[in-house]
RNA sequence: GGAUCGGUAGUUCAGUUGGUUAGAAUGCCGCCCUGUCACGGCGGAGGUCGCGGGUUCGAGUCCCGUCCGGUCCGCCA
């Protein structure tokens, strides 16, 4: 027998019991005579005493790291005990040991707080899994599963299984394809998710689905992005929006329950597409802070904004401000004694390429209630107040102002807000603030070679339901684009889709809509997207002849269980989640994979390579 | 496709204005040590400075190219 105990289960009570443990050396502390050995398996440590009689078994089989080693022995009470470990009290005198597999020297410490580089350990990531710190990643990681499944089949969802061999349908992100022995010529592609799938489940009446699964997308990576992650795929069906807030509200405040003890009580907010643009600048705020977005000048409308465009800023003969289609604020709390290096430091980091601001003007608010600022010669004290006060900003606040397009500038200052809520130590790890965001638009403008005013692509995807009020709006008007400058005055710009993100502190952990159920909506929409009836019938057949057989209405949810895990154990990067990661160009480094193949491989396929 | 930072001992890093024999910590090996748990003490081994080319009397250091890795932009319905 190997083992009676795990090392991390025995305590004072099992003293003077015989045990048997088996594991791997952590650490060897010799003394002379006598030798201490900390024994790791995946439940904990505990500390082994070798006395003087084993000194010449010892010296015949010497112990290295990450030996493979199995001991008999009587559990001892220890004279000096260790307040830091869960098995510190008592320590093994060993009787017998057995080396049952020898290790060469690990190429990093397999410790916490280990020596290896990032990209040492991902090589031999077997033994960076041996690490304390991985090891409760990948235990928070299956809690949250867990927790999601208990939650799910308590509510009546089944887990039912979709292919991962299925056929390309280029909209959106890139496939990876997969060549067909069998079928000569043609390829399968991996899903970027099971959404057509889910749909036709419901269409087949399962009414509540869920599947904890893989999905695959060939573009580059991110820290928080991997070519393929995992999903959290949710569809309901006979529901309207709020049924599926309610329903994932539930789901997201288990997971926090169970696997962070957090009773998440608080409401939900819920924050439209365009507050949220016209506020942070960006579809997922973090509202853990303010610093909210003020425009002084603006070329994105928003009804009901008090503040009208160009108001604060008119006339002032600063060509910056004056020609800019867009000037956009923040308050920065408590900064306004910032030095000219500081702020000049803040200035080089809008101008860097990723952020690629020409320039920033601040305003200092001073203890006296005067304003001192970079464009002081251009705006008078009156103005100046004008604008602090619309910005919400009090003495000792810094106001940073960005101008320049659109586009550009909102998402700068978005970028800048973050940064600086960062600096002041505002994004609180261990704060957790939830969001929906709703109202996204049903499409968005894209370039397209073919068509030189550019089209329409659908924002979330080509099954997503628009708001029953805009329906109309699709189908009576043309979604031909005349001129690219004017886009934003095509009737197709307004739609909004019944589509929603749920957020936390700034990352999208979830999205998803009602869907169309109707064949000649589905039909109007895939015309929309520029394809046409054959193209569509061609690619999407399937599911509007499902749809022709009595689809009832319904609507699902995406998490991003890899990033939820992330965020949920304090961690900007999901390769720490994920027990065999890519790397930044989509490697598997410990593998070496993707790597050639034979060329029998390629015959059979029929396949020839054709490099440019 | 683009920007940017990095590549020096097994590992993590330092290396000044281009100048003698490239350092530290840790790991590894040997010896000593009966209560350590980041054990301690003494000693030792360990380097094609990613690779190729160039400038120079002289290159880890400067220049060009290339490969690898990190982060970001584009991309990610």
């Amino acid at each position: 027998m190997y083992r009676t105990h795990t090392c991390g289960e025995l305590r004072i009570t099992d003293v003077s019991n015989e045990v048997s443990l088996s594991g791997w050396v952590q650490t060897i502390r010799k003394f002379g005579s006598i030798t201490f050995v900390d024994l790791r398996d995946r439940y904990g440590i505990t500390q082994l005493l070798f006395g003087e009689h084993l000194n010449k078994a010892l010296d015949q089989n010497p112990l290295g790291r990450e030996f493979v080693l199995k001991v008999r022995g009587l559990v001892s009470e220890r004279s000096n005990k260790n307040l830091n470990m869960a098995t510190g009290d008592i320590e093994i005198a060993v009787q017998e040991f057995s080396i049952l597999n020898k290790s060469a020297v690990p190429p990093f410490t397999i410790q916490d707080d280990t020596d290896g580089g990032d990209d040492l350990r991902m090589k031999y990531r077997y033994l960076d899994l041996r690490r304390n710190v991985v090891k409760k990643n990948l235990e928070l990681r299956y809690a949250v599963n867990r927790a999601a499944r208990n939650y799910l089949h308590e509510k009546g969802f089944m887990d039912i299984e979709t292919p991962f061999l299925i056929r390309s349908t280029p909209e959106g992100a890139r496939d990876f394809v997969v060549p067909s022995r069998m079928n000569p010529g043609q390829f399968y592609a991996l899903p970027q998710s099971p959404q057509t799938f889910k749909q036709l489940l419901m269409v087949s009446g399962y009414d509540r689905y869920y599947q904890v699964v893989k999905c695959f997308r060939d573009e580059d990576l991110r820290a928080d992005r991997q070519p393929e992650f995992t999903q959290i795929d949710c569809e309901m069906s006979f529901v309207e929006q709020e049924d599926i807030f309610i329903m994932f509200e539930g789901l997201i405040r288990s997971i926090f329950k169970d696997v962070k003890g957090i009773d998440y009580t608080e409401k939900i907010e819920r924050m439209t597409w365009e507050d949220a643009m016209w506020n942070y600048g960006n579809d997922k705020p973090d509202i853990r802070f303010g610093m909210k977005i003020l425009n002084l000048k603006s070329a994105f409308k928003k009804q009901g904004e008090i503040v009208a465009e160009g108001e604060l800023i008119n006339g002032s003969g600063f060509g910056v401000f004056d020609n800019a289609e867009t000037v956009l604020a923040i308050a920065v709390p408590g900064i306004g004694d910032y030095t000219r290096k500081q702020t000049d430091e803040l200035t080089d980091w809008v101008k860097r390429p990723q952020i690629g601001m020409q320039g920033m003007v601040t305003i200092k608010c001073n203890a006296d209630g005067s304003y001192k600022s970079s464009v002081d010669k251009f705006y008078s004290a009156a103005q100046l107040s004008t604008i602090a006060t619309a910005c919400d900003a009090v003495a000792g606040d810094l106001i940073l102002i960005l101008a320049g397009t659109e586009e550009k500038t909102r998402k700068a200052i978005s970028e800048l807000r973050l940064e600086m809520g960062e600096r002041l130590g505002l994004r609180v790890k261990d704060e957790f603030r939830l969001l929906w965001v709703l109202d996204f638009p049903l499409f968005e403008y894209a370039e397209d070679e073919n068509m030189p005013a550019g089209r329409w692509v659908a924002r979330h995807h080509p099954f997503t339901a628009p708001k029953p009020d805009h329906i109309e709006v699709m189908i009576n008007n043309n979604p031909m684009i005349e001129d690219a400058a004017t886009y934003l005055q095509h009737p197709y710009a307004g739609i909004k889709a019944n589509a929603y993100d749920m957020v936390l502190n700034g990352n999208e952990i979830g999205g998803g809509s009602i869907r169309i159920f109707q064949r000649d909506l589905q039909e109007r929409m895939f015309a929309a997207l520029g394809m046409s009836k054959q193209e569509a019938q061609h690619k999407f057949g399937f599911l509007m002849g499902a749809f022709e057989y009595g689809a009832p209405p319904h609507g699902g949810i995406a998490f991003g269980f890899d990033r939820l895990c992330a965020i949920l154990g304090g961690s900007e990067s999901i390769r720490d989640f994920i027990a065999f990661p890519k790397n930044n160009s989509g490697r598997d480094v410990m593998l070496d994979a993707p790597n050639t193949i034979d060329d029998k491989q390629f015959d059979e396929l029929q396949i020839k390579l054709n490099f440019k």
